[in-house]
DNA sequence: TGTACATCAGTGAACGCGCGTTCACTGATGTAC
DNA sequence: TGTACATCAGTGAACGCGCGTTCACTGATGTAC
C-alpha cells in the first residue's frame, strides 16, 4: 500500500489527529510528535501548517470556537427570549460533553496564543453569544452593568455545570446516574437557574 | 552561609515551592526537579518524601482540599441556612480568587492520584459540604434526588464563576473593572445565582 | 505539446533540553546497651 | 557517660526518554514560455 508522497489534506488530517488524541489521552498527551504519528507523517510535517506546537493548540482551539458558535446558533435559532436561555444552556453543556478534549483546550489551556487572529475572532463571535453583546469596554451604565451581570450568571452556570461533569467532582455523581437520570439532573440544574427573572 | 546537611522540615518546604512555582509559572512548570530548584536542594530529594512526581501533586492537591474545606467552614460558621448558601458562595470564589494555582489544580489536573487517602478524604469533606451531605450511592429517592439538584446547581454556579475568572474569558472582562466593581459583579452573580428558591 | 524551472510538501537524521527515576554515597541523628 | 550501630535525609552523577526544532534532502506539483 504505497501512499503517495505529498497528503493533500494534511492540515485538516492533522487537527483530527490532534482532536483524537485530546479525547483519547487527555490534553498533555497533545505533541506535536504525537499528532503527527496519528495522522500517519514524519515528525517535521506538522512545522510547515502550524509553525510551532502553539500554532498546532491555537488553530484546533480556533476551530473548537468555531463550532461551538454555530452549535449554539444553530440550536437557538427562532426562539423567544425565555426559550433562548434554556436551549442555550443546554447546547453549551451538549457540546461541552460532547467534545470534551476541545471543550477544555479552549477553556484551560495555557498554551494558546490568544493574539493569533483565527482564534480571537472564533472565540469573540462565541462569547459574545454568549454575554448577549454585552461590550465590556463600553462605558459602566448601571444598565449595561446590570445586563453583563445577568449573562454571567448564566454563563457561569453553564459552564460551572459543564466542567464539573467533565472532569470534576460531579463526574463521580453523575456515574452513579443511569442516562435517564443525569439527562433529567442536567435539565433540572439548567431549568432552576436559568429561570425567568434573568 | 554553610546549610546543615538536613533540611529539618524539607516535606512542608517543597510544598510550599511548589505552591509558589504553580501560583507564579503555571501547572505546566510544576515539576519534581523545579520543586527541588525552588526549595533549594538537590532534585533527589523529594522522592523521600513524594515517591514520585504523583505523590507531590497529590499531596498539594490534599493540602488545598484541607485548607478550602476549613476555610468555608470558618466562613459559614453559626449561618442560618439562607446565609449559609449566600456566605459560602463568596468563600468559595473568594478562595478560588486568592489561591488560583492550588485551585486549578484540585480541580483540573490530571497528575492525581485520587485514590491516595489523604487526597481522597480531604476532598470528600470538601465536597460533601459543596453537596449539603447528599449521599449518592444511596437510593434515589424523589427528595435525595431533589436536594443533589439544589446543591449541584449552587455548586455550578460558584465553580463557573471561579474559573471563568481566573483564567477564563471573565478574566478579560473582569480585568476592565475597577476593584469596587469586581466586587460588584460576583456580589450580584451570587446573589441572583444563590437566591432564597434554593 | 513539450520542457525548464520554481515552488511546495513531506522526510528523516540530528541537536540540545529538561524531565523522572535510580543508585551508591555521605553526613547527621537517634538509640540500645 | 560513652560507644557502636542502625536508620534517616539529602547529594550528585548517571541513565534513558520524548520532546521541539532545525535542516539538507527529495519527491511531486504547478507554471511560464
Amino acid at each position: 500500500m504505497k501512499q503517495p508522497y505529498h497528503h493533500g489534506a494534511l492540515r485538516t488530517a492533522l487537527l483530527n489527529a490532534a482532536e483524537a488524541i485530546l479525547d483519547r489521552d487527555g490534553i498533555n498527551a497533545l505533541t506535536l510528535r504525537a499528532a503527527a504519528r496519528e495522522a500517519g507523517v514524519s515528525h517535521g510535517a506538522p512545522a510547515h501548517h502550524f509553525g510551532d506546537v502553539t500554532g498546532l493548540l491555537t488553530a484546533l482551539a480556533a476551530l473548537g470556537f468555531e463550532r461551538l458558535h454555530a452549535y449554539l446558533v444553530t440550536e437557538t435559532s427562532n426562539a423567544d427570549p425565555l426559550r433562548f436561555v434554556k436551549l442555550l444552556g443546554h447546547a453549551y453543556v451538549r457540546f461541552a460533553l460532547a467534545h470534551r478534549g476541545i471543550f477544555l483546550l479552549m477553556f484551560r489551556s495555557e498554551r494558546l496564543d490568544w493574539a493569533a487572529p483565527d482564534l480571537s475572532e472564533a472565540s469573540a463571535a462565541a462569547f459574545s453569544l454568549l454575554t448577549s453583546d454585552q461590550r465590556v469596554d463600553e462605558p459602566h451604565t448601571a444598565e449595561n452593568l446590570q445586563a453583563l451581570i445577568v449573562a454571567s450568571t448564566r454563563w457561569s452556570l453553564m459552564h460551572g455545570l459543564a466542567t464539573l461533569l467533565i472532569d470534576g467532582p460531579l463526574v463521580g455523581i453523575a456515574s452513579k446516574f443511569e442516562g435517564a437520570e443525569l439527562e433529567t439532573l442536567i435539565d433540572q440544574v439548567l431549568e432552576r437557574g436559568l429561570s425567568e427573572r434573568f
